[in-house]
Parts: C-alpha cells; structure tokens; sequence
DNA sequence: TGAAAAATGACTATCGTTTGCATCACTTGA
DNA sequence: TCAAGTGATGCAAACGATAGTCATTTTTCA
C-alpha cells in the first residue's frame, strides 16, 4: 500500500485537474504582494488598512475566487455565521413560510440556516449544546413546548437565543411573539359585532403558549361582548383535529353559531368538518375564524376570515434582538409583542359597520 | 484599558459563572491523563488505540460533557458534519415536507442540513462555492431549473452533489428522481380505462424537468390509448397558476373531460377554478388528477386523485448515494427513478374493473 | 519644519482538532 | 534468547484563518 497516495482524496478520482483546492488567504497575499494579515484586514470591518492595499487585496481575492473559510474564522472568532434554527413541527404549513423568510433575511446579512430537528424522541435541550458547538451566531426556536431543562440551557447560552411565536411566563429569555392575546380579543369582537352569540374554540396543544393566549384573549374578549364562555374542543393543531373538532363542537346540546380555531390549519379542517355535515353552511349557519393565514386560508374553496401574523416584522425583530444581542453589553432579554390583523374572507358574514 | 477584561466576552455579562466554555479535548486529556491524541482516537473509529485508553477517555469526556469541536475537525478533515440542501421553492407544499424528511434522516446520521437559498436574484451557482467553503459533505439541489453554468460547477464539487427531483440530460451528475414519466403515462393510462376522451394537460414552469418528463409520459400514454394529444395550459407550479389554467381550459372550443397537472398545487388551483364556473361538477363533468400527494389532497374538500411520490425513498435514495460516494473509489454518476404510484380519491370516477 | 499622532504592515500566537512519524512495550516464531 | 513484527502512545506540525504587538511609515497641526 502506498502511503501517499490518499491524502486528500476526493470522490472524483478521475479528474486530472486536481480540482483545484480553494484559495487560501496566502495565496491571495501572494497574489497582491502583501502579507496574509493585509489579507485579513481587507475582509474585517473596520479594520486598520489603506484604501489602497484594501482595494488590491480585494481584487486578488475576486480573480481567485477567494473567500474566507467560515471555519477557520469561526474557530477563533466564535462566530461562523451561521443561526441555528430549532423547529418541530412543519406539518402546520406556516413553519415553512417562518423558515423561508428567515433563510432569506438571514441570506442578506451573509448568514446561513443550520437546521436542528430532533430524531425521533430525542430531547429537545440535546439539540442546544449541538448548536453551540458549530458555533453558531444565534438560535431561534420555534418548538410548540419548550422544556424547563431547555429554558435553563439557553439561560447560559453563549449566544442570544429567542423564542420565536411562543413565550414563557418566568422568561429570562427573548421572545418574539404575535400578540396572541389581542388577536383573541379582536376575534371575540368582531364575532360579537357580527351578532354571533353562541362562540366556540378550537385549542391546539395543550401546553402550548400559542393556544393559551388566544383563548385567553377571546374569552376575556366575549367577556367584554356579554357572550358566555365558549364551547371548547382540542385539535392538536392539526387538520384532522379540526377536523374532528367540528364534529364534536356540532353534537353538543346548543350548537354554536360560530367557531374561532387556534391556528389556520386547525379552522380549515373545521370547515371541512362543517361541509360533511348536511345542513350546515358557512357562513350563514356559522362563522369560522382562523389564526396566522397561511396560504390555503385564501383559496376560494375555504376562503377562511382569519388573523393574520406579521410574519415578515416578526421575522425582522427577531432579527434584531439577534444583532443586539450581539453589539450591545448587557442587553436584557426581552419579549416583542407584534399585532397582527383580522383578514375577513367568506367563512364569516358582513359585520354591519356604522353609517359612514 | 486593561488588556485582559474582554477576552471571550459573552453575550450576557450579567452571569457570574462565566458561562463555562465547552470543554475541549485537552481538557478530557488532562482529566484522563493522556495525551490529546489518544482523546482524538477515542473519537475516530478505527483509530489505533486500546480498549481500555478508549474506555477511560469516554468516561472523562462524558463526565465533562465533551464532544469534539466540528468546527475545527471540519477544518482539517474537510468534513464538517453538515449537508448543504439548495432550496428556491418552499412556497410549494411537497418541499417543506422533503425539508423535513431529510433533516431527520441526516440526524440519525449525526448530520445536518444547512440550507442555502438564493437572496433575490442571487444567481443560484454563486451559493455552491459558499456551501463547500463550509466542508459540507454533500450538496442536494432542488432547485426547479439549474443552470449550465451551476452543472458545470456540481462537475468539479469537491463533495458528491445530488439533485433531488430533477434530472438534467447531458447529466455528468448524480440525480434522485420520481419515475415521472411513468408516472404520467400511468395517469393517461387510468383516464383513458376511465372513459375519458378529451383530455387536457397542465404544465409547470416552462424548463422544469419534471414537468416535461409527466408531460412526455402523459402524452405517449394517451397515444397508446389512442387518445388524442391533450390541450395545454401552464401554471408555473402555482395554485393560482392552477386556477388560472382551469379557466382558460373551460373557455376552449371542446371543454376537456379531464385535466392532468404537472403537481398537486396546481391541481387544487384547476378544482378551485372549476368551482367557481357554475354547472361543472367533479368528477361527473371533468375528472382532475394530480402529482405528488401533497397533504392538502387529502383534505375532503378536495379529495385529489393523484400521482404519489415516494419521498421517503427517493430520501433514501438521495442518502445512499451520498454515502457511496464517500466510501467508493470511482463512484460514477447515476440517475435512480423511483416508482410511484396513483392514489384514486374523489376527483376521479371509477374506472370499471375486469370482473374477478 | 519638526514633533506628535495616526495609520500601516510584518510577525507571531492562537483557536481545537487530526494525523504522520518516531518511540516504546509487547508478543511471536525460529 | 533474540530479531522481527504488531499495536499503543505521544509529539509536533498542519488546517486557515484572526488579532495583538511592534516597528515603521505617513499625516496632521502648531
């Protein structure tokens, strides 16, 4: 066996070429005759270089082709830009928008999305430590239940880590949420205006913040309207749930005239529930309201009224609190509250509105 | 300024405890009285060390919650534990679900998916480069169209690099695809057993290979059934692009008894669009039929007969590949079409059976 | 014009690993 | 009993960058 055959071995024995290796910061010092901390300097803000000898290192490093190696930077500046995103479910087809919107803004600062999903029963809180060691620059998670061991691990986070549409009542941590009460609230309201009179809701999780603050809202909102508490179903944030919520909420004694769901997913499958069932039309017998809008919630076969998450400002003030983090000192962790708006389609009636 | 205050200054001054930085492999070294090197071969396998160093090393280093520094192992293995995923259309339902799919089968693998997607009008070679400076182990590309210049760029890639439902002619590079064109020929074949005569195709975007392979199959099975060729619309992959198509369809001088499209998305675009012209019913007047199996087709409302693609296989697939070519010396390029198959729901009648 | 201030570039240590090489302690066959 | 072979171990040199130090320019202002 030869023993110097291998070093180096790539998966494509067959070009000649050696397909050329990356250029190093040495290289490129060669190139524009100057020293590799020249080389250094001309990619750091900031940095104490000429114009000049900035503007020919520059021009060796495009004809070359040449970029930093993240790692070798990230090894020593502990920031190898890239953000670690935590997420479980995707199943709900708003985490995807979430996910290509913050893959895009990220994009635009030169960062890059580490996607951390857990196998297969794995512990959430596994996944943080994993992060940290590609030493990623900021994490946002986006899981329905954050743990108490997860809380206490990204309390000693190394980097800023926000919770992205979800809070926690004991929070040393930042969140960025739609304000999920408020929404609740303008749902009951306009349910209320609309003369609905016998309201229902469809949770998602049990545990989840989301949910939680969304009752919290509507209830407190009907309140406000003189309306009893509403009827209640689960529906795991999921179609099928909605689904079978409708279902459910249909069989009860009094049958309610409207029904608001935790998420958009959750009132379509409600929706579908309600067309299975002889008898009952939208809006006319009951109103559906949604949470989020996704994309589905427009189709005309649903045509769903749902509040709508800002998830472009969301997104951004995540951003900021990560960029924050990073310049200032001490940074308190903080909790954004975006609002969000009602999108009325055809799953409610018109809302007599006041004479113009 | 004392020269020795900033020194890995964190993110949260606040904290006492110095938030304790990863413990390093000297670190387990000195715990277990060895020298790194033994650490480092406790970590690699078929390292040369004995059992009872290895035992001893593992021991510390779970007792100090060690693990290697990717970071620096990618630096001077090249492989950095991470898989780059190309991604342009998450609007599309079926990628999110490929997103996931892969993420968690990279993570039983100990992998991860970093995901690189082009920011506006980045031209999508420019992120390959990016990707390898990372030493991702692989690359997997589902973008709808790659362009030659990006072809070129996979041929020379440092890593294998695989393109995930899509396939490219002159292909020099590995490719993971739906047996689309089998599949499509399927679907003529049922339309046709199904009594339909005049039938209509809707395509994607205008390049996109899986839509001109589904096309190529439908048409060649229409021919067999001796059907004529089917009118044509496009619909850029979008429900909108469905919808649009459906109407524009209608308006011909001989409606269509059956629409084919190119994907699920569009497809729902076509029902929703027929919806909306009174006095068509599905699949009384018109049968639609799909590709892909998106979860939305399954929702009752629209009960999609479509066209399954196996992700979970053609994720495998993907895998296999990727992982061969790390081991294998020559590993030449090879395209793998995965069978798929139709799934019969609402949009189509039945298609007689021969008695059994 | 001269001295202080600012800017610049070359050196060098460092980040946390892997790995080639030399060393050393053991087995094993003759 | 000894030479050769085997396996375990440690040393030190990479990997490709950043950043602090220091000597050397250049600029600025009185």
């Amino acid at each position: 066996m030869q023993n110097e055959s291998k070093r180096r071995s790539t998966h494509k024995a067959k070009d000649g070429k050696a397909n050329s290796p990356r250029a190093t910061a040495a290289d490129v010092a060669r190139a524009a005759g100057v020293s590799i901390s020249a080389v250094s300097r001309a990619f750091t803000l900031h940095a104490s270089i000429s114009k000049a000898t900035k503007t020919r290192v520059l021009r060796a490093a495009e004809s070359l082709a040449y970029q930093p190696n993240p790692l070798a930077r990230g090894l020593i500046t502990r920031r190898s830009g890239m953000i670690a995103l935590l997420m479980t479910e995707v199943t709900n087809p708003f985490y995807p928008t979430v996910l290509e919107t913050f893959a895009q803004a990220f994009s635009k600062q030169g960062k890059h999305v580490m996607l951390f999903t857990p196998a297969q029963d794995e512990p959430l809180e596994a996944l943080l430590p994993r992060a940290f060691g590609y030493g990623v620059e900021g994490v946002v998670i986006t899981s329905a239940r954050p743990t108490a061991e997860m809380m206490s691990a990204c309390e000693t986070a190394p980097v800023p880590v926000v919770l992205f549409n979800r809070t926690v009542e004991s929070s040393a941590i930042s969140a960025v949420c739609c304000d999920n009460e408020a929404g609740g609230h303008t749902v009951a309201s306009f349910l209320a205006e609309g003369g609905r009179r016998r309201p229902a809701f469809v949770a998602g999780l049990p545990g989840a913040s989301t949910s939680l603050y969304r009752e919290r809202g509507f209830t407190s909102g009907l309140i406000d309207a003189g309306l009893p508490s509403p009827l209640r179903a689960e529906g795991h944030f999921t179609f099928d749930g909605g689904l079978q919520a409708a279902k459910s909420l249909l069989s009860c004694d009094v049958r309610p005239d409207c029904i608001f769901a935790a998420n958009d997913i959750m009132a379509l499958g409600v929706l579908d529930g309600l067309r299975r069932v002889g008898g009952i039309r939208v809006p006319d017998d009951i109103w559906v309201v949604g949470f989020d809008d996704i994309d589905a919630s427009a189709w005309p076969s649903f045509g769903l009224t749902t509040f709508r998450q800002p998830i472009n400002r969301m997104v951004a003030e995540t951003l900021r609190i990560l960029d924050l983090a990073d310049t200032d000192a001490p940074t308190s962790p903080s909790t954004v509250l975006v609002p969000g708006r009602l999108i009325e389609r055809d799953s409610t009636g018109r809302v007599p509105t006041a004479p113009k």
